[in-house]
DNA sequence: GCCAACGTTGGC
DNA sequence: GCCAACGTTGGC
């Protein structure tokens, strides 16, 4: 089992959205760079765990978890023309780019705001903390997401 | 709103 | 294949 983080703006589609929706399950659509698409379509699998993450946010916070519930297909925003990620590269014949189907496992009663991420030491090598990161599909190691979650649990 | 750090595009 | 120009991300 693999275990990932994904970023969302909250302004755009935020954990409570996850949370609303029915069967609290929402496809992951909007991914388009090349390293995050590949992410999910060449390693996410159904069970694996996801970090949620709110960016431009304040503050910028792990908010909770999910997993994956249905792996690579393609995304079909990339299609429409009125889509704010359509791509006219990408068809039906050909698509360029896919998305995952996730599913809420829970909201942190307390997230997890960017500075104590920072602080926490068995986060000293997570990808999302370095400098310049973008990636919006990333993998997390084990005692990342471990700590993470027993964080939030406030077990720490 | 600013701007640093990236990724993509396209001329050559 | 290089690289300048441009667009995007995301913290602050």
């Amino acid at each position: 089992m693999k275990y990932w983080l994904l970023k969302t703006e909250p302004n755009a589609y935020s954990i409570q959205d996850l949370a609303n929706e029915k069967k609290k399950t929402t496809c992951w659509d909007g991914v388009r760079n090349y390293q995050a698409r590949n992410f999910m379509r060449d390693e996410m699998k159904i069970g694996d765990r996801v970090l949620i993450y709110h960016s431009n946010a304040n503050p910028p916070a792990v908010v909770g978890t999910a997993s994956i519930v249905k792996e690579a297909y393609p995304d079909h925003t990339a299609w429409d023309p009125k889509d704010k990620h359509y791509d006219p590269k990408s068809s039906e014949e050909n698509p360029r780019w896919i998305m995952v189907d996730i599913k809420l496992e829970q909201i942190f009663a307390a997230e997890i705001p960017l500075p104590t991420l920072r602080e926490m030491k068995p986060l000293a090598e997570m990808e999302l903390l370095r400098k310049g990161s973008r990636l919006s599909v990333q993998p997390v190691r084990k005692k990342e997401f471990d700590a993470i979650v027993k964080k939030a649990s406030g077990k720490l």
